[in-house]
DNA sequence: ATTCCTAAAGTGGTAAGACCATGGACTGAC
DNA sequence: GTCAGTCCATGGTCTTACCACTTTAGGAAT
């Protein structure tokens, strides 16, 4: 019994017992009568309320484990555990492993939500989310000598954007290839020079993408953003080649 | 031990039973040892070949087939499955589940999703993909008087855009939400009436976003299409009003 | 009376063995 | 040659028992 199994399962079908432990949790967890934090019964209790065997209620319990839904402790317990989206984000690299340049194309989904993120963000963005964008902006410009804070400076500026959407669905899914994208800066972080005339176009980029948010011009934000995933694409470019060039001269 | 633990796991510590079971399969799902449609040993022999005992090894199995990796079944044995979207759907909704008004919510993640979409298949999109897409248009066309069918071409069409892309991280994140994509537009659709006047509009929307697409105009592909959200948000307002109004007059 | 330690109880973790249900393959009869 | 029945391999489930960890309550020492 597959996850797409418990999420919509025909009630008609003869229902085995570990289909009827997980029906039984799927239901309360999607309709709330299981809250974050709630304790389970002891195994064997739920068990035998359930109606099986202590093995098959473990098997059931363990999947859920696995899932992020329980969190299952040691002599004390199992919990059910809040909804957590870097199961998702895990998930997510699983089913994109097999994928040729998937960091590369993880960008693509990037800007997607980063571009709808920032228009819904000139509407709803309330005063505090802009001073706390603004406020991971003046990092960002304290941090410029070091790469470290920096980019996580960087990476705070666009959550932080996204989060300013108010659109929770958009949220999860940043949070989701969040792991991916950390990832490929990684990995293009090797090829790319951190020179000054990068950074300071840097933070350029990212100052004249929040100004345009705080004016709340969403064609203009966008366009901003656009602009700066593309600066950031050409700047990757260049430094590549010129990293192969110096690589042939010096080999 | 969760998913999350599955994916990066620290050698060093003290491995139990279970995650002996789950670290072996995961360097072998991970590193293609283990390719889709594979099929395991048989539970016993497995059990003997990693030292734990066959509870424990079925726990592990079920949370992988629970997560879709592994296909079980009944008297013939345990097969690797091939990456599936759907997993990632199920776990986005069991994950959006308590998030208030996600239904109208993920229409903001599609829009992002098919505006960057278009963008790319302005570039990348092949006559094939155009082809594909035209034909599902005369479909749509055809279908305006059977809702099932039209709602059907409806989806197809846009999910024809997003294959376009060429980008399969936008796709899967796209199938990852068409589940509540389709829980959002049955209960839209309770409240919207099927108008000719609608239907002829909803077709002239989708033309001039093919239309756009295939001249290869990525800002005017993307206008058409924000326009087409936005008429249809316009008019399942506009039918919601009408409906309560009319629920007034004759209660 | 307070504090600390210890032991017991409750809980999850693992093991072993048995039996049932299902699917497929082999073999026999027709 | 075809079909049906039987047998075997495999997953599905149950039972029982024991081990490991955590908490807690009760008793002993201060």
């Amino acid at each position: 019994m597959a996850l797409i199994d418990i999420v919509r399962s025909d009630p008609e079908e003869t229902q085995s017992g570990a289909t009827r432990v997980l029906t039984f949790f799927r239901d309360r967890l999607l309709s709330g009568e299981l809250k974050a934090g709630d304790r389970l019964l002891a195994e064997r209790e739920l068990a035998q309320a359930l109606g099986v065997s202590r093995p098959v209620l473990r098997e059931a319990l363990r999947s859920l484990a696995m899932l992020g839904l329980l969190d299952i402790q040691h002599g004390r317990g199992a919990f059910v555990r809040a909804a957590n989206a870097s199961v998702l984000g895990q998930a997510l690299t699983l089913c994109l492993a097999p994928e040729p340049n998937i960091l590369d194309d993880v960008l693509q989904a990037r800007i997607a939500i980063e571009c709808q993120a920032i228009r819904l963000a000139c509407e709803r963005a309330s005063e505090r989310d802009l001073q706390a964008i603004a406020g991971i902006l003046d990092t960002l410009v304290d941090s410029l000598d070091d790469p470290e804070t920096g980019g996580e400076a960087d990476y705070a500026f666009h959550l932080a954007i996204v989060r300013a959407s108010g659109s929770s669905a958009l949220m999860k899914i940043y949070e989701a290839i969040s792991p991916l994208l950390m990832r490929s800066h990684v990995e293009r972080r090797r090829d790319t020079f951190r020179e000054p005339a990068i950074t300071s176009r840097l933070v350029d980029a990212h100052r004249e993408v929040f100004l345009s948010l705080a004016r709340r011009e969403p064609d203009q934000a966008e366009r901003a953003l656009r602009q700066h995933f593309l600066i950031g694409d050409e700047l990757r470019r260049k430094s590549l080649i010129s990293s192969y060039q110096s690589r042939e001269k010096q080999p």
